[in-house]
DNA sequence: ATGTGACTTGACGTTTACGTCAACCATTCC
DNA sequence: GGAATGGTTGACGTAAACGTCAAGTCACAT
């Protein structure tokens, strides 16, 4: 369906000239950050983001756009919809603060500890899992020799 | 939970000196691999283990310890119980047969390069966080100077 | 007038691996 | 005979992040 990889298909036409749009349907988003209309409106359930209505319609502005890229950002870094949510909170408080700034710092910087941590998890499991891989290969060319 | 004042049980070890008991309780094994009934009797629910019944209570075979064993193991590098019991259910089969070891070996392998991805999309992580931090410790230096 | 596409609000379902009661039974220690 | 210990079977609850209907609205092109 969403072919990402391919430039010169669609180029000038105002499908991606997001530059001059107002506002982004919630289909807008949904193709360009490729989630889910119900994502879209699972986070808006959950105070993420917060588009205009237009009749029933959501209309989403930059900032709701922008909101909505450092939603993903936080995703992709471990963080839960709630972690974001309680930053992104801290930001509508008082924009651009030091205090809310140092607040996520440390959120951030704890975050890089549980992510290393994993890492460790991970690559000891590697480790575990080649050891037991040779073993087993052990067991094989054993069998094949006692078979012949 | 051991003897206190009383009766001579055994002696000094008899504690963690497994090679000479007949059988395991649930008791036992859930404190010998920090796991907890609810746990072990699940596993059972999902075909991993099968101790023997005397009455109502579970006694599990040495057998029986080591496919816990396994299973632990299993989890711990990152297999689903449902793979996990795929892979028991071979053994079952047919016992240290060479299709068997090979369709494992396959999995273990297909396993580690999962985890090799998990390991790049952490480390990207953690560079990308990285970054973030350094980019929020410059604001908040251009804040202290600009307040000075 | 009608079909199509985009959008809306519920509301229940999914996945994985158990946790958390509740209510009960069987020994055994004192 | 009563508490403590250790076990039993249900059965419902939990977490996270949505998926998957169902049924309806709205604008617009045919």
């Amino acid at each position: 369906m969403n072919d990402r990889t391919n430039p010169p298909i669609v180029s000038a036409e105002e499908t991606d000239d997001t530059s001059n749009k107002t506002f982004f349907t919630i289909g807008d988003l949904a193709r360009e950050f490729d989630v889910t209309l119900r994502a879209l409106r699972f986070y808006e359930d959950k105070g993420l983001l917060n588009p205009r209505r237009v009749g029933t319609a959501r209309h989403y502005s930059r900032r709701d756009r922008a909101r909505l890229k450092l939603v993903l950002m936080g995703k992709r870094v471990g963080f839960t919809l709630g972690e974001i949510r309680e930053m992104l909170d801290l930001y509508e408080l008082r924009d651009g603060q030091e205090t809310q700034l140092r607040v996520s710092l440390d959120k951030f910087r704890e975050q890089i500890t549980v992510l290393q941590r994993q890492k460790q998890d991970i690559e000891q499991a590697i480790s575990d899992l080649t050891r037991t891989c040779d073993i087993v290969e052990g067991m094989l060319k054993q069998q094949a020799a006692q078979a012949s």
